[in-house]
DNA sequence: TAAAAAATTTAGACTTGTCTAAAAAATTTA
DNA sequence: TAAATTTTTTAGACAAGTCTAAATTTTTTA
């Protein structure tokens, strides 16, 4: 097996490539919180692994056998965050730091059992799709709410940011997973917008809006 | 937070103890699969942290702070048995390995939390006790089949060794945690007895006797 | 396109936890 | 109780993962 120092480094080159093809040594220490004299070093020890795909100052991709560690370390944190917040009652922002160490426990049959138990999810506390146990999940696109017009809706689906203070300032105003908004206003003077959510308007800055998404 | 090594010590130092007031660098040292050398630097770092007493070549005993800290981690251990058990049906011989994984996982909350969700176990499955939050548990004594006599009987509350191999044996012929037995006879020439289990008689050698344990 | 700036890698060092081999202390035994 | 044995500790080394500082490569910019 991999140890946490690897997996932690192939989780994150994951989530640094769905926006750019090459992941670079910078990006990958701003990630992980270190400098990129510890990337480098790493970097040579997964390419030995054959899980990267690394040139010296080229940046690296996944390989296969990489993505599929990465797919496996998401599919187990998303559960454990599914677990900790439908059976343990844990609200969406208290459970990542947790599910950051639940993700390195081993055992493949724990986490079939444990998607099982939960009727096999299909997304995470924050929307995001939870990859069966052979690392497939639908690549469903999503947009943000400031991509919408006036009288335009769609029914929120996930966040691009997942920071507590922005996950609690959402709970508060009920702009959860799943509710259906409609955009009612948009002020020309900041893009901020007035959302209809069932009975109540709510008003968002651009920046909120740019971070909810909605399925297309 | 101590490490994942520190916890480990501290860990096989507790269970140690149960046997031996002081325990020793070689006990540890086989408990824990490494060398002496390597227990007496980590005993250093220990007694640093003031988590045991340790005077060179005199063996070592758990303050009280490294004492709460085994607890918990014991408290962690037996609840996540449990969970494995009873809501991802795994088998008693199954557990022990993902259990010394999750047992590491640090929330306090999600322990507390785990626990009411199970609504506050009392044994685990092998019939060992959790110990509450504070570290408190019921030091109830249990004696092994092997010192009861012809006639007597007992309800089976614990065994004293945890290997898959014994618990699968002890599984097969149905002797698990709750089941009610009495000797009907104990056999002179190797002292192996016969039990009544519900309905069936069952033949069991004096090791297994020894132990399988009863409450008193 | 050459100089400046930014990004990346290399070199050497440090910490944690481990090891082997040798030394020292404690215990057993004759 | 002195010698032999066992246990424990010390000394020095190593691997993993990290760091700082310096060197190198790439990218930007003037």
């Amino acid at each position: 097996m991999n140890t946490l120092a690897e997996e932690n480094y192939l989780k994150s080159i994951y989530h640094l490539s769905l926006n750019d093809v090459n992941v670079s040594t910078n990006q990958i220490a701003a990630a992980l919180n270190t400098k990129a004299a510890s990337v480098t070093d790493m970097l040579k020890k997964l390419a030995d692994k054959a899980l990267i795909n690394y040139a010296k100052y080229q940046g690296v991709t996944l390989t296969a056998a990489g993505e599929k560690i990465a797919l496996h370390i998401i599919r187990k944190h998303r559960l454990w965050e599914y677990f900790l917040v439908e059976k343990l009652h844990f609200k969406w922002d208290e459970v990542h730091e947790m599910a950051e160490e639940m993700e390195h426990i081993s055992s493949i049959e724990l986490i079939d059992r444990l998607d099982k138990f939960m009727d096999y999810p299909k997304h995470d506390p924050h929307g995001d799709p939870i990859p069966d146990r052979n690392g497939n999940f639908k690549k469903y696109e999503l947009k943000p709410i400031a991509a919408l017009n006036v009288n335009e809706n769609g029914i929120i689906s996930g966040v691009r940011d997942h920071s507590p203070a922005f996950l609690q300032y959402l709970g508060k105003q009920q702009l959860t997973i799943g509710k259906k908004i409609k955009v009612t206003e948009i002020i020309d003077y900041d893009l901020s917008m007035i959302l209809q959510v069932e009975q109540t308007e709510i008003h968002i800055s651009r920046e909120v809006a740019k971070n909810l998404l909605i399925a297309i």
